[in-house]
DNA sequence: CATACCGTCGCAGGAAAGTGCGATTGAAAA
DNA sequence: TTTTCAATCGCACTTTCCTGCGACGGTATG
């Protein structure tokens, strides 16, 4: 239960700063302290419990550094940027961060971070945990999708999955032509010409 | 700054919970209480700040009930909930709420999810905010992603936007012919036998 | 140097998708 | 009751997709 936690941070002042959060809580051993993603490869040697891991680094960036060292230990990288953009946060959870902070966090808010972390959670500041949630949110195209009947959504349905006109006839019990001709509506009603383009707008129903 | 907070809740002995928080809280004014999701509609009339919102209630889900009443109102949503799993946590997210919280929270972890929702954050239970982070995590397939060549890809890209074959072949400045050929080899490698099949295992890799 | 692989292109033939036109039933709405 | 509309089915026709087979130049790998 005494997790050790190293930095990947090439700042040296935030650097220090993330040092004495970690040395000044008794729950937490520090580990090492990188300046860059090439260096703090080295952790795979003797991996810690956590890394706290700036994104813009001189070299590799932390989002790739966090990606390879997923791929190679069970470390748990809590990203501490500046950047605050969607795509900087949507690539630094594919990669598999388990928490994201921004660097104008408190010493008490990145300290409850870490404690955050090691109790099973994903930390995240306020605004960046606002973000993620909104990627959940769905566009009220709903107007579009109540156009569609019931049974237009069922074949849409099977269409996404990758069956085709016949497999999904079959599975509904019905004749190809009233698959095509379903599609047919639902090309009609959805203001679209194939069926990828059906399924991208499905997507966002 | 005074923001009103009311309240659907059916557990009579959670619900005075509930009021016993925002009343014990100055920064904060009760508004209704309801005990169904129907009955919670009434808040339209006279919309409060934020709404915490159970999800199992009798007859209409909470689920649904912030679905209606982010489509008319700007109400916070803060789901409240028994339920941990990914579909309850997924359909909450996709209807609007803005926070989700366990049940087995404590009066300081409700409390603070409050504060941390009018400062433009986004409160989820530690658990809760794992969940939701490991959606986001890239099945690592990388392996058949990276049997797809450069221009592979491209094309896939291309085709995942609706394209087809003549379209793509246009953008690339290649012969339809070539672009036959690219899917080919596509489907080979990713061991499908049609384009939806190729573009949903394109999404996840 | 040989082999392998990528990217380019072509043709033929069959399978699937998409369009146009039309039809019947049944239930719901006007 | 008439109208409307979802759901079902059919046929003819065009377009697109998919497969199989083959080809050529370039690059990299051995």
């Amino acid at each position: 239960m005494h997790k050790t936690i190293s930095i990947v941070e090439d700042n040296a002042l935030f650097q220090q700063a993330l040092v004495d959060v970690i040395r000044s809580d008794r729950a937490f051993a520090l580990g090492e302290v990188y300046g860059s993603a090439e260096a703090a490869m080295d952790m795979l040697k003797n991996p810690p419990d956590i890394a706290i891991v700036d994104i813009n680094l001189p070299g590799k960036s932390g989002i790739e550094l966090i990606a390879q060292l997923q791929a190679n230990a069970a470390i748990q990288c809590l990203v501490c940027s500046l950047h605050d953009d969607d795509d900087h946060i949507m690539r630094a959870l594919e990669s598999g961060a388990v928490g994201y902070i921004l660097k104008d966090s408190t010493v008490g808010q990145i300290s409850n971070a870490l404690h955050e972390l090691v109790k099973g959670g994903a930390p995240m500041s306020p605004y960046i945990a606002n973000r993620v949630i909104s990627f959940f949110r769905k566009p009220k195209i709903r107007e579009e999708s109540a156009l569609l009947s019931v049974r237009e959504r069922e074949v849409l349905q099977l269409l996404a999955k990758g069956l085709q006109y016949k497999e999904i006839a079959d599975q509904l019990f019905l004749s190809t032509e009233t698959v095509k001709k379903h599609m047919k509506n639902i090309y009609q009603k959805l203001h679209v010409q194939n069926k990828v383009e059906a399924i991208n707008k499905f997507r966002f129903m």
